[in-house]
DNA sequence: CCAGCTAACTTAGACTGGCTAAGTAACCGA
DNA sequence: TCGGTTACTTAGCCAGTCTAAGTTAGCTGG
């Protein structure tokens, strides 16, 4: 097909094409399987990051990529409908931290299992071979998609 | 480590919880590169789906997945800064139709070549092996993140 | 032939989620 | 203790999404 003889001087450059095709698609589905969910993809990305404990703000912000106004309008909306709890540090008292809430992680995890559940499904119709050649690729996908990295 | 031997009853589970715990990475990237752009993502994205001629609002927005007051809007933008003009269908008076410019298609190609450029710089990075395990996932992930196909 | 339904858009109004700039309060160092 | 820095919030802007309601044009059945 497409494959032209003349990849050489750029190893990738036609596999980076096919990608970025794919991307949209990637980002159509994951906005359809959000939509009827009762937290959004942010927010659920947010709970997700307060599983493990409490965090304080700008830990939050900075782990989402978003800047701390940004963060404190989230914040705000999660608490207000009660999935998380504002604290404050004892150490510092200028220092905000943010805790998950039992009905915050009931919340979470279902929406988990349901996207879970989504995948599982098409991962299903796929047959193995195809299953492994993705599972083959993880690890190259994730250095693909590593956060920026520093130098 | 956590490929237990219950794995019996649900081919792809643990594999979907893999890509589920990616997918937030793959997002957060995208909204990283997308920043510092001229056009925002949905923009680009309307913009390449006028590439190969005039589409009626109806299929513009069928084609994101959004409904027509949305796309009305995005419309909006892109005519108010000169990348698309609205046009008239000669059969039926209700119709619109949405033409790319010649600056939007300048737009499109720069936005594209550096998402690509992108693209293939972090793919040089990976050594070719790891490029062919993506290369040879390629199908896979065709089918997994297909437009929800009806039947 | 026209009355009323349907289809294609747009408008209005609300919300999430992103930003910058500016405000406030607390910490820290000389 | 004073001045700068840090942590967060507030205010105000914009993109992008939705639903509900309005407008105009096509279509259809008496």
């Amino acid at each position: 097909m497409v494959t032209a003889p003349e990849n050489s001087g750029d190893p990738g450059r036609e596999l980076a094409e096919q990608l970025n095709r794919r991307l949209r698609n990637v980002v159509l589905l994951l906005r359809q399987v959000a939509a009827d969910e009762p937290v959004t993809s942010q927010q659920a990305s947010v709970l997700g990051s307060l599983e493990g404990g409490p965090l304080r703000m700008t830990a939050l912000a900075a782990e989402h990529g978003v800047r701390l106004p940004t963060m404190t309008a989230q914040v705000n909306r999660l608490e207000r409908d009660g999935l998380v709890t504002r604290g404050r540090d004892g150490q510092d008292a200028r220092v905000v931290t943010v805790e998950i809430t039992p009905r915050g992680r009931t919340l979470l995890l279902a929406t988990r299992e349901r996207r879970i559940a989504f995948l599982t499904g098409r991962l299903a119709e796929l047959g193995e071979e195809r299953r492994a050649a993705i599972a083959a690729a993880l690890p190259a996908l994730d250095m693909l998609f590593e956060p920026p990295g520093r130098t």
